[in-house]
DNA sequence: AAATTGTAAATTGGATCCAATTTTGTTGAC
DNA sequence: GTCAACAAAATTGGATCCAATTTACAATTT
């Protein structure tokens, strides 16, 4: 478990040589704290799904799956709590928080609001460098097989369609809303043809933003998303 | 300090013989950690603008004036730095983070399509019960010298008139967009005419609520929060 | 056997202590 | 006087300890 815990240090202070050296500069200085990788371990294992809906998680537990005290494991809780991604009570301890699809049906109709604005705001600015790449995660995506990479990869080309529009606070927020619903998109990939009619709704977007059509890009986007909400609550058979 | 917390429990394990012995329950068993007094007070203080953008916070000052240890702060610090109130960088402490006028103009465009997309959702819920409350905060609003109040009931109006919606995570959003601009907001209300011109749209977007024009009231409240964001960069000399 | 009570174990919240890092202040060289 | 090097103080991050609370479980009564 301690995979990717780096023991050796550079010890720092010399930052006045190191460009005169031209070293490939690590970006000492901030280095991750403890609490924050059990965070994003955390965080990596609820929206992957390795984690199930209302899961206990023991401070003591991951204390010790990560050799650390039980500190930074409830800063790591706490901030998870905040994101909505577990649940805290007092005294009886954090657990997975699940959604129901209720709730997973609003956070997608927020996502339709802010994604078809945040793309649209995007596309004037869209440089050829971030469209190729965008057109490399939507080549991926149809290409992979492991369907733990599809919700991964559509994310990833989503994402960098709306990196341009420079709205911080904007994408913050689908951030959010994406951790919280990624669960709910990897199981709609999973069913029949999901990962297909995704591609042909992601070319059409793609396409719309080449053009440089931002009220296209941004009908598509909400179309597309809608169908995803859609086809979910049918085939996991919530009613809205 | 510490007021409010109550020295003599009842024992708890009873809950059948409660409801015959009709008691009045006070709900003991979600009572405030130290960690969230802290928090609250330390966010209202920094909405407030009672602690200036930049400023530091220390650890072991907070403590000290809440009569805990550094553990409870350090929550409520990382509590608030998710929520953007608040940066953190390792090892050199917390500051109130102030935002830019760029980053207040951002979080207004995403109020603007946040809560006028609720208010619209809003409106066909919205019972008589919850219209003459948002009437009650609207006059409240303009009867008001206190400029610090302006800006709560300006906050409490327009909250009253989403909560209808039912969408929580809606809610949610619009409540930490809320908080991060409410400085702003108040320094614009305490210009000239502010108040008065604010009371004539939230009268409209009352009318038009109780009239159940859904798209009325949405397209007011988008103009309302529009108008004071250009007010507020055109005083505050920013350039969009 | 079912319900209730009491007790021990498990678990979390908070206080205190130590280590790591930054900041501040001082000294010395030029 | 200015700058670097160094030491001391201040501050934060993390570990360990204790207290508060809940949970599990055995004992008792009916």
């Amino acid at each position: 478990m301690n995979a990717g815990i780096c023991t050796l240090w550079i010890t720092p202070g010399i930052p006045q040589m190191a460009s005169k050296l031209k070293l490939k500069s690590v970006d000492i200085g901030n280095r991750a704290s403890a609490g924050s990788i059990v965070y994003e371990a955390l965080r990596k294992a609820i929206i992957d799904g390795d984690l199930e809906d209302g899961a206990p998680l023991r401070q003591d537990d991951i204390a010790g799956q990560f050799n650390t005290s039980r500190i930074p494991v409830r800063e790591a809780l706490s901030k998870l709590e905040q994101e909505g991604l577990v649940k805290n009570r007092r005294y009886r301890g954090a657990v997975v928080a699940g959604i129901s699809l209720r709730e997973a049906s609003e956070i997608f109709d927020f996502r339709i609001l802010m994604e078809g604005e945040v793309i649209g705001a995007s596309v004037p600015n869209m440089t050829s460098a971030s469209l190729s790449k965008a057109r490399g995660y939507c080549e991926e995506f149809r290409r992979t097989e492991d369907s733990k990479n599809w919700s991964k990869l559509n994310r990833k080309f989503h994402y960098s369609l709306y990196r341009d529009s420079g709205l911080k606070y904007h994408l913050d927020m689908i951030d959010n809303a994406l951790d919280r619903t990624e669960r709910y998109v990897h199981a709609q990939l999973s069913i029949s043809q999901g990962v297909a009619k995704a591609h042909d709704e992601h070319l059409a977007i793609l396409e719309a933003c080449e053009n440089g059509n931002a009220e296209m890009a941004s009908r598509l986007t909400r179309e597309h998303i809608s169908s995803v909400r859609d086809e979910l609550l049918e085939h996991l058979g919530g009613r809205r």
